[in-house]
DNA sequence: TCAATAATAGTAATAGTTACTAATATCAAT
DNA sequence: ATTGATATTAGTAACTATTACTATTATTGA
């Protein structure tokens, strides 16, 4: 039996009032502003709660620490993976694969997770001028 | 300017042998059969050059750590959200995402990630079995 | 064969996340 | 409103996966 929390509303109404795509540490920091005590461990346990119950999204993107995003709607992500920042890619049209899973498959299909990878403008110029250094 | 080594060499072909998705860990354990005395973090060094050559495939599932490829074709991968097992969906064909690409973006892109995810037959019934002795 | 330097084994350190515990907050039933 | 059951919390410790460090060894081109 899930109970309210003042902690956990506060974490979700901060995700859904930006559209950006923080860190676990980043709510933290943001979501202590109004809750001065809270602590990491509760932000961890909430971010995992409302994930499970796709309040949220989470975005693990192999690169650093997973990010996640309270705009659950079908959106496609542009991940860095020089430094793993996420953005939105809402011109790439979300894919239906509900028809095309297998007939016989031992376990449940639940979604589909889409990354675009690459690397980001901000990336491109630090590389740029390493080679430039060397 | 890279050398060879009989460390990358050998993990290389113990990867190109298997069709299963193992971890550093299970990489490292199964090498070590070879090569008794290669360390750890040899394994997670090459590993990584060897995905960024795009020789091997990295797979971050998000669950637990992350999973290696040496079958690099374009394929789909399931990802069970429970234990972060990795198995082959190649009834699902590689989708092309080239064309869709958005003119005007602040970065490249270098390739996509398709995930289908859900559970694994295994933790469905361990999942099941929970519920019962509850 | 030699010199330059890349790679290694072994170990220490780090980052990100989860687990633990006593205290506090929620909530349904009185 | 009070109570009791239990979910949640803050604070901290512990853990897992991975990376960094360093002296030694291996590779490679001259």
């Amino acid at each position: 039996m899930v109970k309210y929390s003042r902690q956990r509303e506060c974490i979700l109404k901060n995700l859904q009032g930006r559209r950006d795509h923080p860190t676990a540490d980043m709510v933290y920091e943001s979501v202590r502003m109004e809750q001065p005590n809270i602590s990491l461990g509760t932000v961890y346990r909430n971010l995992a709660l409302l994930a499970e119950n796709g309040q949220i999204l989470k975005i693990s993107t192999g690169t650093g620490p997973d990010h996640f995003d309270g705009y659950t709607s079908p959106h496609v992500h542009f991940v860095c993976r020089h430094c793993g920042k996420v953005i939105d890619m809402e011109e790439i049209p979300a894919i239906n694969l509900i028809d095309k899973t297998p007939a016989h498959f031992d376990g449940v299909i639940e979604g589909y997770e889409l990354q675009i990878v690459g690397k980001c403008g901000a990336c491109l110029s630090i590389i740029s001028q390493s080679l430039i250094t060397q």
